[in-house]
RNA sequence: GGGAGGAUAGGAAAGCUGGCCAACUCCGCCGGACUUAAGAUCCGGUCCUUAGUGGUUCUUGGGUUCGAAUCCCAAUCCUCCCA
């Protein structure tokens, strides 16, 4: 007999399922399943794994359920990250050489080579598809591509050209990090310093000072009625400018930023911070108010002049406080106009007395602001004086009245500095009007998508509210870029389309990916995507032959079935493919995609996964270590797939261990050879449902349930088997049929073990192929699955007794409920009114002369029957099982079971006070 | 801060249209059988208690109900997305 021999099995796998799951059009149904690509950036760890296994476990299920089932895969290359990743490795940056060559154990003479972008995205492709071919997934790899190859290119200008002519791209004006010494924008990977940094929107409140204005910059623009002071930096030299023709002050920094905002600035002279202290300004709304000193104030920081509300800005509170502790500037009070539940009258105040700051040093200032910040956003409202509105809606509201009639204008800037670029300068944000959206903003194209998502199948449910959000919430999506890999933007070609926005309808294309290659790509115009997947004809297209080919694949193929993807990309990803579909597929509903399945998180040792913090566990290590299937086995039954799931090496373990055990069982009962016996009926009963919920299980892609049926109820069903067949015999012949099945059910989550066994079974070709088990109702028999429950609940009763009483049984009786009993149990069980059954029952002469008999009866027929499933309850009520031949059947089991002589009485005869208890499915027990 | 979803015994995890629930299943651990032994396998146990019973449980605190892990409210914590 041959050994378990994991990683024989894989091999001799691999070498038959070379092309086997290249799937092409055919005369079967299709199923076409696919998964968010990977952008193979580095390599895959066992987080990974699940994402790819599970729709591999679900296409090898409708294969076998003889479908033509399509599982493509391809690879994400576009964008900057890997950009970075290669300048980094240029630079000789220790960490990310680190990453690569130590975790990812790279060769040094390819890593050497990753100083080219594209050299890393190849690298890792092929590993991604080495590692996932070892994991057994059945890719039809001739549909492989890179979103970089030049066919795909122009695929995405097609379908970018159906999304402008549905006026679904516009240009627009979009603050971006820029260094004014590159000239260029600057992507995260360009960073020194600041890659966390966010642009965030200033309104800047014009205060007029003779002639000038002086902006103060805020994020608060609804607390303008609190003003009651400015303040200046004394030691900073103030710059005198005319922007846009109109006198400004502000500080050096904020002319050379506004500068790059679409402001035309001109400096005229200066002003030193002390000549302003002591000076009055005007308030755009309201009187005149002074301008006071302040070191803390950052000439860096926006226009650096700030205006001050002591009521709701503790910082504004202490500086004033300060001031004034020094008997200066005593007649400012603070003006408050927000309340807020729990910060008494003047909330700055409160807060920094609560807390006990003493002055504008204390570290626990920022804190504080942010709270008094949050506190006011979400439950302040404005005093009725103002207007009486929360302030969430106040502030959009006040700032678009600043800007509208009293000069405001908005200013970018970040929200954390330094931020700095590679070349060392700094970085300021600058407005970029050549940049291009996509209008997700759009209400008819949202509701185009609203009305789809609405008949899509979506598991698991719970994300159906996530989707309907983030379709309202998606805003106008910057959607091209100057940096990294990519389609060039067919509008305006120095720019690049974003990664996001331009793997958004491939799904299409794998239905033609390995077609659409043999044809040159500078003939690939709209009009031949046009034909081939809209079936537009149109005059001169080439190849036609060719295109017809394609034309029939799209057709037999979309729309596809499923889609999967872990959960964290509902709010990008998932959500723009379903508008670029209703877009490029608009009016042909039938291309629609009609289902996704959306996944949980991975965690490695309870802890999040991570390459950057060195928490991961490579896929390639988990296959070799543990065994292709192992793997598989494991992260499909420790979860279901929508579930977070942990991976943990010890638990993986114990799963060889069962796969290992499988593989024995299988291979020991395979060809036995005895002759049936009842429990054989009760084997083939139970083995039909253990089909039946594996697979409904699969269908609605519970992997860990199906396993649970597929695996652990059949094998603990053959426990029982084998514990209940008499003394020295085997098993029967019939059990070739059950492996036979059993592997088949279990091929899609361990097909390496599947295919050996399916050879030692002498199967037909490929298990990966093999029909999927159907249940024969002919041997469903609820009766004599009844029967067997009855025994399996006598012998546990028996052995917890004999336990408890801690003596050697020397016989035992096993008593039955007299068919009286068994009358008032139905009858109960059947009432529909329980408390007018005991009348019922006592109507019957003979039920009435047993007096109390029959009612201590009933009541505990009412409580065992709220005991029982009502699996076992109604077969009893229909059709009531013979319970003596049953124990009488079972006599010599009990007896070896128990090794002591076994009685089966009826209760009136046993003679002993404790057989009066027995009661229908219940038998009394009596231990000697 | 906004949104979506969670919290179940040592670990993972089912149940969650209210009564089949002391709560499926798997792992771990403990005991027994087999074995020279280990491993594997099989049997049993694994909240407390007990002739097959009863008690206290499903994050916490309230509520609805004859009855709640399951429904409602509040709090705490966790995950993902956005800010």
């Amino acid at each position: 007999m041959s050994q378990f021999n994991l990683s024989a099995f894989e091999e001799e796998a691999h070498e038959q399922w070379t092309h086997a799951f290249e799937s092409n059009p055919s005369a079967l149904e299709k199923y076409y399943l696919n998964v968010a690509f990977p952008y193979p950036s580095g390599a895959m760890h066992v987080g990974h794994g699940r994402t790819y296994i599970v729709p591999d476990v679900i296409a090898r299920f409708w294969r076998m359920r003889q479908k033509q089932v399509l599982f493509p895969m391809a690879f994400h290359v576009t964008g900057a990250p890997v950009v970075g990743i290669s300048k980094r490795i240029a630079n000789k940056d220790e960490k990310t050489i680190r990453l690569y060559r130590d975790l990812y154990r790279v060769p040094q003479n390819i890593l050497d080579q990753f100083t080219d972008p594209l050299t890393i995205v190849r690298h890792f492709a092929d590993e991604y598809q080495r590692v996932m071919t070892a994991c057994g997934l059945s890719i039809d790899w001739r549909r492989r591509f890179i979103t970089v190859d030049p066919t795909y290119s122009k695929f995405i200008e097609w379908q970018w050209k159906h999304l402008y002519d549905a006026g679904h791209v516009m240009k627009g004006a979009h603050p971006v990090r820029y260094c004014t010494v590159d000239e260029n924008p600057v992507g995260d990977h360009d960073l020194m310093e600041g890659d966390k940094a966010e642009v965030i929107k200033f309104t800047l409140v014009m205060f007029r000072f003779g002639d000038a204005f002086i902006p103060c910059a805020t994020l608060r623009p609804e607390t303008i009625h609190g003003v009651t002071n400015l303040w200046a930096n004394p030691d900073v030299t103030y710059a005198k400018i005319r922007l846009d023709g109109k006198p400004w002050i502000v500080s050096k920094e904020a002319a050379e930023k506004l500068a790059l905002q679409d402001h035309t600035v001109e400096i005229t002279g200066e002003i030193t911070g002390s000549d302003l202290v002591g000076k009055t300004v005007s308030h755009p709304l309201c009187g005149e108010v002074p301008i006071l000193p302040a070191p803390f104030v950052d000439p860096d920081m926006a226009s650096g002049m700030v205006m001050s509300v002591p009521a709701h800005a503790p910082f504004d509170y202490i500086a004033l406080r300060d001031l004034q502790q020094k008997g200066q500037y005593t007649e400012i009070k603070p003006i408050p106009l927000i309340k807020v539940e729990g910060y008494g009258e003047i909330p700055a105040q409160y807060a920094v007395e609560k807390a006990g700051i003493q002055n504008q040093m204390d570290s626990r200032m920022d804190a504080l602001t942010q709270e008094i910040y949050s506190a006011e956003f979400s439950k302040g409202k404005l005093f009725d004086k103002y207007g009486g509105k929360p302030v969430r809606v106040a502030r959009e509201e006040v700032a678009e009245l600043m800007q509208q009639k009293y000069d405001s204008v908005v200013m970018y800037e970040f929200d954390q500095r330094p931020v700095v670029c590679r070349c060392g300068n700094r970085v300021r944000v600058k407005i970029l009007h050549d940049q291009w959206f996509l209008k997700y903003g759009d209400q008819v194209w949202k509701q185009e998508v609203q009305d789809h998502v609405d008949t899509m199948a979506l598991v698991p449910p719970e994300v159906r509210a996530e989707f309907d959000r983030t379709i309202w919430w998606l805003k106008d999506w910057a959607c091209t870029r100057r940096v990294g890999l990519g389609t060039r933007f067919p509008w305006d070609t120095n720019q690049l389309i974003e990664p996001l926005s331009d793997s958004t309808v491939y799904m299409a294309y794998y239905t033609i990916a390995h077609k659409v290659r043999e044809i040159e790509p500078k003939l690939l115009t709209p009009e031949v995507f046009d034909y081939i997947f809209l079936g537009k004809e149109s005059e001169d297209l080439p190849e036609k032959k060719k295109l017809d080919a394609m034309r029939k694949e799209f057709l037999y193929w979309y729309p596809y079935d499923f889609r999967f993807s872990a959960k964290d990309l509902i709010s990008n990803h998932l959500t723009f493919q379903l508008f670029h579909h209703c877009t490029v597929f608009a009016g042909q509903k039938d291309k629609l995609p009609r289902g996704m399945v959306v996944f949980g998180m991975g965690l490695l040792n309870g802890a999040k996964m991570s390459s950057s913090k060195g928490n991961v566990f490579l896929l390639e290590d988990a296959v070799k270590e543990f065994g292709g299937d192992t793997v598989r086995m494991f992260l499909m039954g420790s979860a279901e797939p929508w579930q977070d799931f942990d991976w943990r090496n010890e638990l993986v373990l114990s799963t060889k261990k069962q796969i290992e055990r499988f593989y024995n069982t299988v291979m020991e009962i395979k060809d036995a050879s005895g002759e049936p016996h009842d429990i054989d009926r009760w084997l083939a009963s139970r083995l039909q449902m253990h089909i039946a919920k594996t697979t409904s299980a699969l269908e609605n892609f519970q992997t860990r349930q199906a396993l649970q049926e597929a695996y652990f109820g059949i094998e603990t069903d053959l426990k029982w088997y084998r514990r209940r067949l008499p003394k020295d015999c085997d098993g029967s012949r019939e059990l070739h049929e059950l492996c036979s099945v059993w592997v088949r059910l279990l091929a899609p989550f361990i097909p390496f073990t599947g295919e050996h066994l399916w050879k030692e079974l002498a199967g037909e070709g490929l298990i990966s192929f093999a029909p999927w088990p159907v249940t024969d109702e002919k041997l469903v028999s609820p009766k004599i699955e009844l029967a067997e429950e009855l025994l399996a609940r006598t012998v546990e009763d028996i052995e917890s007794i004999v336990k408890l009483i801690q003596l050697q049984p020397k016989a035992i009786t096993i008593a039955l409920a007299p068919e009286w009993k068994h009358q008032i149990f139905r009858m109960i069980a059947k009432a529909e009114d329980k408390n007018t059954v005991i009348k019922e029952i006592m109507k019957d002469e003979s039920m009435r002369k047993r007096g109390k008999e029959t009612t201590d009866t009933a009541k505990q027929c009412t409580t065992l029957i709220h005991r029982l499933p009502p699996y076992v309850v109604e077969p009893l009520v229909q059709d009531p099982i013979n319970e003596k031949a049953v124990f009488d059947a079972a006599k010599a089991f009990l007896e070896q079971e128990f090794g002591v002589p076994v009685h089966v009485v009826m209760a009136e005869e046993a003679g002993h006070v404790k057989a009066l208890t027995a009661l229908p499915f219940k038998p009394a027990i009596i231990i000697e």
